[in-house]
RNA sequence: GCCGGAGUAGCUCAGCUGGUUAGAGCAGCGGAAUCAUAAUCCGCGUGUCGGGGGUUCGAGUCCCUCCUCCGGCACCA
């Protein structure tokens, strides 16, 4: 089966921050996961990089936008290896593929009667050279920016036919009640819907910087139909002399809950619009806050993740972002909350678990994994290997990306439990037990093999050096009990090193 | 104002369609152990499950009401 999934396009005006980070992670931990499963996966992420403010951006820089556009995109593009994203593609808006595939797509939906020429009457902020919300005005309808008075403008546009998809959207929500998760998203969306849906500009006047309207070259698209066209252009030129589109459209598309609108409402409706399928569904998370507040550079509460990963490594921001706050609400992260977890857990409880049995097995047993069969007493209880496959996968078909990660932790904390019930340091000191001490280093060395390849998704790196370190090649999930033993362990520097020591370099 | 979330141990949070003495992690105190990155394991909580009322044999879990916080209520990405 195929799955594709996308992050949003990231918009090059900006500058890469923790928030790209995280939906980057969480979406490439989805892709991880569903390829270890077997599917078909394809992962898209790119930049978005039409629209007013990159070139007003541009202009006061004295540069063409394009340019601006050139010099910013790669900083997104090398944030992914950097967070070892495993994307298949990257997509810009600015790739003549793309601009063509949008121009005949808008002339579809055009051709199809759902375009249609009006005016757009607004407040106006001439510097700004657009239009601004009524939220946005400030005392006596100044700009917000520029703190100038507004002008009352028109503006001749095309328009998309939002309000025709009214009844089509509250039949699709009716229909398919998991198409938003978590639920309280789904639920916002459909009530934004039930309020009455009005029409929507498809296009901006002027030749400002953007995709031209094919029938009337005065006007680019409205930059948001632009970028969310992304994840449908994508699959028709992401391979060379290949289309994807067949294969593997529609998408589940990872978002962040503050371009939620665009995607539940006016994403699905233009789809329609143009005769084409609706996203399979989608997946909304949160914010990362710092201490409750809202990250910004001027408060200087930013956990800059190119520090973290400099210290760190990827694998400990990317379990950290996902195992400390909830996915899909927000929550709080800090550097003493990231300190915590990496020494607690990952140094003290998985790292150390690794060690602490390649280490047995090295000493007991000249470094080879004995034979044996699942000791019952870890397959059964709450947090026994019994079925954990298919819970965690289960977990993960819904994006419950936390709970996932907390169902295999239970899992890590069973095995240093594990290890103390059955104390294989006495074991082997009397002979009559090897037979006992084969089959606890055997469950052990299991129960790893397992956990690694469960663990992999969000933290490949490491868990790929431990599956190394325990003589194991295959990277699909396999259930506890389904390896034998009879692998010779190789040498393994600590996964996650204390603090101490990364301080000392 | 309307709609939707949330309010559970010092902290961060789990608790599905109501059912054994309400849980986990962290922090704190005490202990055991020594295979391991001085890493692990065990024990210890008098919590009004936001307040009040109701339904029920039984409610954190359903209904009503009130309080507090957050989000949405359109062309800002």
């Amino acid at each position: 089966m195929s799955y594709y999934v996308t992050t949003p396009i990231y918009y090059v005006n900006a500058e890469p921050h923790l928030g790209h980070a995280y939906t980057s992670i969480a979406t490439d931990t989805l892709a991880r996961h569903m390829r270890a499963r077997g599917e078909d996966v394809f992962f898209l992420t790119g930049t978005d990089e039409h629209g007013e403010p990159v070139a007003q951006a541009a202009e006061r820089e004295g540069v063409e936008p394009q340019e601006l556009a050139d010099r910013n995109a790669p900083r997104f593009r090398d944030l992914m290896p950097q967070i070892n994203a495993s994307n298949d593609f990257f997509i810009r808006t600015t790739d003549p593929e793309h601009v063509a595939k949008v121009q005949e797509i808008v002339q579809r939906v055009h051709d199809n009667g759902h375009v249609y020429e009006g005016t757009y009457e607004g407040w106006y902020c001439p510097r700004c050279a657009d239009f601004k919300t009524e939220s946005e005005l400030g005392e006596d309808n100044t700009c917000p920016i520029h703190r100038i008075p507004l002008d009352r403008e028109r503006q001749q546009n095309w328009f998309f036919r939002l309000s025709t998809f009214q009844d089509d959207l509250e039949r699709l929500y009716a229909e398919r009640p998991d198409f938003i998760l978590p639920a309280a998203r789904y639920n916002e969306a459909l009530s934004f819907i039930k309020g009455g849906l009005q029409d929507v500009s498809l296009s901006r006047p002027k030749l400002r910087w953007g995709v031209p309207l094919p029938w009337d070259p005065n006007q680019v698209v409205y930059v948001w139909f632009d970028a969310l066209l992304n994840y449908f252009t994508a699959l028709s030129y992401a391979r060379e002399g290949e289309d994807l589109t067949e294969r593997y459209w529609p998408a589940i598309h990872v978002i962040g809950k503050d371009i939620l609108k665009f995607h539940t409402v006016y994403w699905p409706a233009f789809l329609l619009a143009a005769g084409l399928e609706v996203p399979r569904r989608l997946f909304v998370h949160g914010f990362l806050l710092m201490e409750g507040q809202k990250m910004s550079k001027s408060l200087g509460n930013v956990l800059d993740p190119f520090e973290v990963i400099d210290r760190f490594g990827a694998d400990a921001l990317r379990f950290y972002c996902l195992r400390e706050v909830s996915f899909g609400h927000d929550g709080s992260v800090s550097a003493a909350g990231f300190e915590s977890r990496y020494e607690t857990e990952l140094a003290n409880d998985w790292g150390n678990l690794a060690s602490r049995t390649l280490a047995m097995v090295g000493r007991y047993r000249d470094g080879v994994i004995p034979d044996g069969s699942p000791d019952p007493v870890l397959l059964a209880g709450d947090d026994g290997f019994g079925g954990l496959q298919e819970r965690v996968s289960e977990l993960f078909d819904d994006a419950q990306l936390t709970q996932a990660l907390e169902t295999i932790w239970a899992r890590v904390r069973r095995l240093n439990r594990y290890v103390e019930e059955q104390r294989p340091w006495d074991l082997a000191k009397d002979d009559a037990l090897g037979d006992r001490l084969d089959s606890v280093l055997y469950n052990l060395a299991e129960g790893l093999r397992v956990l690694a390849l469960l663990l992999a998704p969000y933290m490949p790196e490491t868990s790929g050096r431990l599956l190394d370190a325990l003589g194991q090649d295959d990277l699909e999930l396999a259930a506890f009990g389904s390896r034998g033993g009879g692998a010779r362990i190789g040498e393994l520097a600590p996964l996650f090193p204390r603090l101490e020591a990364v301080a000392a370099g």
